[in-house]
DNA sequence: TTGTAGGCGTTATCAC
DNA sequence: GTGATAACGCCTACAA
């Protein structure tokens, strides 16, 4: 099959040196004589000689890997926030091992697992919707293996956390609609138990009560924000409603743009009916017609963010543990799908 | 720091037996008694011992990784089949090292480095716009690993290809232009290097040809397709131009959805001044306003076939050699953008 | 069924 | 400045 690999001990052998100097001129060591280290080096790239990063690992006890677990891999938000880490990483000299929960707390545990035995040096995660304990993560606590969430964090557990003010942008979208005289908001978001949504949610009722309109629980609809999902409430519920919500708060973009078009099909006139805004200021926002208002949630500098934290602490040129949360900034986008009022 | 690991010889410590039969028993090895297996398991378990693949790696000359090198992981495309590619792979025990070449030669060389280094079992790659050789390559083709090419494919190299077939697609989307009555179409593409772009060129230039239109060089633009070269040549050279093409075949959906932005804005009516077809099938493509017509390309799919057949032939249970090119299926999906006649 | 022993390729610690 | 040597943790002939 594969041909034998070249190690330190045939490059050692032809020069008639040993291992150790080949191995300390390999790695600039400087106590090894120029031209040794020239003749060493030379040959190794004649050979074609590549080090193995796991006998290397395995003796240093370090891998210069972080391990990335997602709820999902395919979604505008987080391959924005994904490249970002791994830019950052990359030029740090880190690899990336990366990894799907699919939303699903089982999946996101043996992930971890795996993670662990390939002795990530950190783990960065976003939970699963359906994540309700953190055992699974018990193993890095332990071993004093940081971990970095982002996004989707969980408050019970003391590590250091990249994210934005849900509860802020929360409110500003609702108080936005309210601005533009909405009096019926619809919010339609994700998994509660999830912080993401919960704050944004906190963050709507009391937009609403600084507005004195009162909360009212069948304007909230909690799904899995999947195409199906939001055309199953809309059609099967929403438009049926005797009265229509004036405003609409949706908690992702793909989401808003959809509901859009089945707003628009079933004759629904956006803003002037119903005012839409969405979150995360992806493309398809701003593509749609009307242009979907939206809060502008930075993925690529959160990804950049996390990861510069990281390889800081791993560096030890920083302590993680005196950072524990990253507050990023948002801000609103108001664009012609909410704007009522001139 | 960290604590100290817990390994075989642990185990075998307490339970008074050889670390030989520990690591049997953790690996369902046959030849050991049910008694001691449940006996080291229950321990390890306990003791919270987890397997050191690096030195499992060393020691087996396999690691259970498959590197992955894709020019963005920002796209909607490419996040979809990296979704595919790891669900299939994860789910056979593998795990996925993934960076980004930024469509860069360099950096792509350097990643590849990279993941040779940690000795991947096989690479699957999307080449950089500006990759001209492949040198980089040749340490995994000399070594025996295998390699697979997707969507943006190297001809040069005998390596199994998962792709769909540009030419037919291009020719399809063209075809359908001038079936709709349009006798000027302008495509907008990649850098003409890489396959795709240039075997849908070839298409758009066959169906022209097939149908009596005379290619005119000055109706293809080729760019990098970010929102930046798109608003450039729409705005300071098609829309500038005396007669606007009555066309507009555009190699990507988040570009084509751009440029109908940009085309509605400056006055342009899609489909009846220029009509437009995109490419992929993105969500975006939906949602915009007309619809965009558009070739459905599977990235899940395509994911999922190239994990897929690589893990087979690791496995030993087929031989990659033997299937060298596989082409997926694409369909024309017709929306209102392109929609001239009824 | 279990144990012994050697080695996977590298690096760190001592000596010299 | 260089060399010997002993780990790092695991796996697998081979022997018992």
């Amino acid at each position: 099959m594969s041909q034998k690999e070249i190690t330190i001990y045939d490059i050692a052998e032809k020069l008639k040196i040993s291992a150790a100097t080949v191995s300390r001129a390999l790695q600039n060591h400087p106590a090894v004589n120029a031209k040794t280290k020239k003749r060493i080096v030379d040959l190794a790239s004649e050979l074609g000689y590549q080090s193995n990063k796991f006998a290397s690992n395995l003796r240093k006890q370090k891998t210069h890997t972080i391990g990335v677990i997602v709820p999902r891999l395919n979604s505008a938000f987080m391959s924005t926030v994904l490249s970002g880490i791994e830019k950052v990483a990359n030029n740090a000299g880190y690899n990336l091992i990366i990894s799907q929960s699919f939303e699903t707390q089982e999946k996101e545990a043996k992930n971890a697992q795996t993670m662990f035995n390939n002795r990530v040096d950190a783990l960065i995660i976003s939970l699963a919707y359906d994540t309700k304990d953190y055992k699974h993560l018990n193993s890095f606590i332990k071993k004093n293996i940081p971990i970095i969430f982002f996004d989707r964090v969980a408050d019970e557990i003391d590590a250091t956390k990249v994210l934005i003010d849900n509860f802020k942008a929360g409110y500003q979208a609702t108080e936005h609609l309210i601005h533009q005289g909405c009096k019926e908001i619809l919010h339609i978001t994700g998994n509660l138990i999830r912080n993401v949504y919960n704050d944004r949610l906190n963050g709507y009722k009391k937009a609403l009560d600084d507005n004195g309109i009162k909360y009212d629980q069948k304007l909230v609809i909690s799904n899995d924000l999947s195409e199906k999902a939001i055309e199953d409430c809309l059609k099967n519920d929403v438009l049926k409603r005797q009265k229509l919500p004036d405003g609409l708060f949706i908690t992702s973009d793909p989401s808003a743009a959809y509901a859009l078009t089945i707003l628009k099909e079933a004759g629904v006139k956006v803003p002037e009916d119903m005012a839409i805004i969405g979150f995360n200021n992806d493309l398809i926002s701003r593509v749609c017609e009307p242009a979907i208002s939206t809060i502008n949630y930075p993925g690529n500098q959160m990804g950049e963010t996390i990861a510069s934290i990281l390889i800081n602490h791993l560096n030890g040129e920083s302590d993680i543990n005196y950072m524990n949360t990253v507050i990023l900034k948002t801000d609103l986008i108001v664009r012609n799908s909410s704007l009522k009022k001139e």
